[in-house]
DNA sequence: TGAATTGATATTTTTATCGTATGGATCCGC
DNA sequence: GCGGATCCATACGATAAAAATATCAATTCA
């Protein structure tokens, strides 16, 4: 049995005629009747009771006339779903990322995304950046974000937009009436940051500050991002975070940028070369242009 | 796209190997690896994807994949239904009936018609005698279950089983120890009789009567054959029942046997005659091998 | 009764499926 | 690193299946 057959008998059990059928099919009367008699031969049952003059379903034909119909919309279901998938219209995208990432482009992305594909299951999963690289390289996500990616062969890695860095201080810090501070400036300060043993951008950040000539004073390590401006307005210490983050106004510190050099909080995203499906290619490509 | 590119597709998807799907399939590999192509080629996305060393199924594969499962699965349960339903071993049965034939024949071939085709649906519809036969008409009912139903050159009849009569009497009743009863002996009896307009086999008792050279006294007219019984144990009359009714034995009365001329209690069976199914006939065999 | 309509049948034409032969690419053993 | 083996893709001729045309038989309706 061929789906050629159930098209062609739903067709004459719709139209109760052989004649009207073929029509309706674009074919000729001849082939209709020939299919028809196939299936009835390999089912081994009359569908239809046929004189000369007046088709009928037998009982058999009625029971068949729904299973046929029902197959035939399942396999046109599942064309169409095939397609999407392969379209990137459709499917699952697991998004790997850290919490300080959504206050970005990310989060307009992630909203704006569930709008223009509703066929599109995407999950977000926050996790520290080595299990994000775990979970990739396991299949578990397709795609992750972010801040200073190591480099990894198995990866493919671009960058998903641009982001610098905030200064947050107290308000009532010695610097917080000063506009312009360079990172020299916080040789004697007391910082805040996120575990260095997880973040690599808090690796990044405190390699900046060699750079800048001095090795900061860690007095406090955290995990979550928006902890960083609660230990700063509790006056723990001072803390450089992302310049998206920084939206976030806390209402008893000030956000200074760093003057001199810029340092980066640029995020990059990252992916499996071979499992890059069209959604993942479909969802960077937005929250590239969200940036 | 016909169910051989998801029969093919299937076994590549399980092989996961062109050449050993093709072997599995029963044909080479260069058709089958055809096949996959145009079936891809219409969808408009690939399904795998392949090194000339590795196959793999791709996103749009693998929900493919679940979905021509389920259609060729379902295809084959459709064409299965189909067959049982033309062989007789499947599908509905509306059996019409009056409650009195039940304790006959039919109540035991109803319960072995249920062994016998589990995939069959039984259905017992308990109505008036001309009510029967309109649902039989309109085609709400398959079958019917009458006593001495009318000619009627719209429908089949032919004789279910042959059962006879019995005379029920109160106890105290003065005929009571009589063993030997004739119908001219109750001619100045008083009858509890199912009502006339309703029962056509009623209709023939009462033409028995006559014949035997009396008009039954009718002092009691009821619908239901078992209210009957109940009237004569009360001891407001005496009755003839069909014999198998009768063994649904009461206390307070006596059944006696009709001697002299057999009075006809048979069953016949009426369907429409266009309309019959293997089931009917299924069915209507064994309401007579158990007679 | 005869024209018209409808489904079945016979035969040719066309299409599509299949099989064989072959090519290109990757993997494996030496 | 090289050669054989394996695997999928391609090309093409053979074959089988489906479709079209022509025609027939049966029924309906005028």
């Amino acid at each position: 049995m061929e789906l050629r057959h159930l098209r062609y008998f739903v067709a004459v059990a719709r139209h109760l005629s052989f004649t009207a059928a073929a029509e309706s099919l674009g074919v000729a009367q001849p082939p209709l009747s020939q299919q028809i008699r196939d299936l009835e031969a390999e089912i081994g049952t009359a569908l239809f009771e046929r004189t000369t003059r007046r088709v009928a379903l037998t009982r058999a034909g009625i029971d068949f006339l729904a299973q046929a119909l029902a197959i035939l919309e399942k396999s046109g279901e599942a064309m169409a779903r095939a397609r999407a998938i392969g379209a990137g219209a459709a499917g699952i995208v697991n998004v790997g990322l850290t919490g300080s990432m959504l206050a970005g482009p990310l989060g307009r992305a992630i909203r704006d995304f569930a709008v223009a594909y509703p066929d599109v299951d995407l999950r977000i999963h926050e996790m520290s950046p080595d299990r994000q690289i775990a979970m990739l390289k396991a299949g578990q996500t397709d795609i992750s974000f972010l801040r200073s990616p190591p480099p990894d062969a198995d990866l493919v890695s671009v960058r998903a937009w641009r982001e610098t860095v905030t200064l947050v201080l107290p308000k009532s810090h010695r610097l917080a009436p000063t506009a312009v501070i360079e990172l020299a400036d916080l040789s004697q300060e007391r910082f805040v940051f996120l575990r260095l043993s997880d973040s690599l951008f808090a690796k990044h950040l405190w390699a900046c500050c060699v750079e800048a000539g001095f090795v900061p004073d860690i007095t406090h390590e955290v995990v979550e991002a928006a902890s960083l401006t609660s230990l700063v307005a509790a006056g723990l210490g001072i803390a450089i975070i992302p310049e998206f983050v920084a939206r976030l106004a806390h209402a008893d510190v000030v956000y200074r940028p760093v003057a001199g050099k810029t340092i980066s909080a640029d995020v990059h995203a990252l992916w499996v070369g071979e499992r890059a499906g069209p959604l993942i290619g479909n969802f960077l490509a937005l929250v590239r242009s969200e940036a």
